[in-house]
DNA sequence: ACATTTTTCGTGTGCGCACACACAAAGGTA
DNA sequence: TACCTTTGTGTGTGCGCACACGAAAAATGT
């Protein structure tokens, strides 16, 4: 490893000088900074994190404002994991990491649990923004306070985000188009299942939808596709009804599309005989849904990788913090097609980090 | 922050003791040790990771050898590109790391290239043993030099090597056989195209064709599946006319099973009519395959995720040496499903790391 | 020419820990 | 008693960097 010193002996001057280019702090002649940063660039040079970070005295702090999981909703298990990865990582670059959890469906929650986050004075932030109008709020706080913030998994427009991170939801509607299509028989009477919570507040889902249609049009594919809308995935009653009066009514429906994480809530609520004849697609490997895989109930799931959203949002702000510097500001994280035999090699990271 | 100073300062003893029961050096009295472990507890103390991971600045080295890339296979420049990537990540820790690359194809080159990367005297050694004689040689060298060794990508029973970390190859034949059968309409009559170089030298190659067949008994599904041998893959002339051949003498093919990395090479030698009208799936996403999928030419193919190969056996082996102890010692990373849709979200990382 | 300011640069210290080394006291052997 | 071994403990150095301090060199003023 190439340090400051060995920079400094073949530039012919002192340690502190090269700290002094290396920091933009000034004082130094345009003719030895010249010639410092083509030595620094010849050598790929970059600063020991480590020793860095000790001789600052633990100066950054991460904060995420992350949903809470439950145990009927895991799926924000997983990028929690993820960050609890990315913390061990950069943790000894003096970097700490504190995790705030809101509910996924109280605003209020949010905004509050926002303001503990805020009174921790963080360095930079991870946020879900998972409802628009609050965060225009907390988004002008942050940048009243000068802190500067990423997006995870939900991205909105209209902000300053110092970047996103997570899946391209049209294209990853568009592939559960051709899986359901290829797993289908090549047929293309199918139906989308959308709940209230869906069309208002989560754009990725409409993404994923117009994704999923536009697969079958772009490809000139004569295709049947409906849409059932039900209130609430959660009251079982009410889904079982639906979708089965649904298919009492279109008996030729090939495949059931379920463009958000539930899926394993319409499996449930499905005749036995229609789980075999209807193929399902669906999003999010959370614990159920990957039984209902197994089981053969879901053809496939499309997965976010989350763990990796939360791991990747850690390290790409750890790099500004250290480097001042963002690899990419629009981080697509792989479309990852999970099918029952392939599933168990994607697990590995996934829920290891939490078995408390 | 607590420090070793201040334990050592309360327990009236001097640092270097407290160091003593931290790290159960031993050689403390029964008593102090009792005194200074109960005001370690007392505060909580845990040691500075950052300070820790400075003064300890191991000076390992890593040694890897795999084989080389070149223009007309590029299969293992992504593994070499993760590697480089594992290094950026723990050459803070002290750890370098040495590549070293051998012709696949010259039992001897391995040879030569591991006594090069033997002199260098690595504290642990990456290794793709390509081939299982020479492997036993090295093995036993690094044996008796007590080097503990890791084997990539491809796997032989009957070593002591610390880990592996690569595919499971058997599945991934299998998820293959179910890709064909989905993608060719859920007909069965494929055939495998196979070359004398994996039959007898790459086991991985022969577990993938395992694994395809197993997809359609063990489904019960009525196939049709015989396999063409191919001398050199390389040479055009041959693989064009026997490939034709046999299409002319079974014009109801309805996929070709390319269980190597060089569908490509397939796909130069069919004829136009014949690539629309059969299914091909095959392995490895280099930059030529993947231009096969991008152009309609191939349906699906399976990635070994070799970028992922090589970082995951840095980090691994970078745990080991640092913490003595492994994660896992049979690493499969996912059996990454690629379409035309979704190749480019996983290419991320692939070739970003060798511009040059 | 000299004094004074400004620019440019080198030196030293400490961050908290790991580990090699030195060294004293206590115990054992002939 | 003289000598050696064992046990227990303190000291010193370096990891690579950030940053304060001070000093030399160059520029400016009188």
């Amino acid at each position: 490893m190439i340090t400051i010193k060995d920079i400094a002996k073949e530039a012919g001057v002192s340690e502190g000088t090269v700290d002094r280019v290396l920091h933009n702090r000034g004082g130094v002649s345009k003719k030895t900074e010249a010639k410092i940063k083509t030595i620094l660039d010849n050598h790929n040079f970059t600063v020991n994190p480590i020793a860095s970070a000790l001789a600052m005295k633990n100066k950054y702090s991460i904060a995420a404002l992350i949903p809470e999981y439950n145990d009927s909703d895991l799926f924000w298990k997983a990028p929690y994991s993820g960050i609890i990865k990315g913390t061990e990582d950069v943790k000894t670059f003096g970097i700490k990491v504190n995790i705030f959890t809101f509910s996924q469906n109280t605003p209020n929650s949010y905004i509050n649990t926002f303001n503990d986050l805020l009174d921790t004075k963080p360095s930079a932030v991870i946020m879900v923004p998972n409802f628009s109008e609050e965060t225009e709020q907390i988004v002008s706080q942050l940048e009243a306070s000068d802190i500067q913030y990423l997006f995870l998994n939900i991205n909105i427009e209209g902000f300053n985000n110092i970047a996103f991170v997570g899946q391209d939801a049209y294209m990853a509607g568009y592939i559960a188009g051709k899986l359901m299509y290829l797993s289908s028989n090549k047929t293309a009477e199918f139906l989308i299942i959308q709940t209230r919570y869906n069309i208002t507040k989560n754009n990725a889902i409409s993404d994923r939808i117009r994704g999923f249609n536009d697969y079958f049009l772009k490809n000139n594919i004569q295709s049947d596709i409906n849409t059932l809308k039900i209130e609430n995935l959660n009251d079982s009653l009410e889904t079982k009804e639906k979708i089965n009066d649904y298919l009492v009514k279109h008996p030729e429906t090939k495949g059931l599309f379920v463009p958000s994480s539930r899926i394993h809530v319409v499996v449930a609520s499905l005749e036995k005989r229609d789980l075999q004849d209807i193929e399902l697609v669906g999003f999010d490997n959370t614990p159920q849904n990957i039984s209902c895989l197994l089981n053969d109930s879901v053809s496939f799931l499309i997965s976010q990788k989350p763990f990796d959203q939360g791991y990747e949002s850690i390290r790409l702000l750890s790099d500004y913090l250290l480097k001042n510097e963002i690899q990419s500001n629009m981080l697509y994280l792989p479309i990852d097609i999970l099918t029952k035999e392939n599933v168990r090699y994607n697990e590995r990271n996934e829920f290891m980090y939490l078995d408390t």
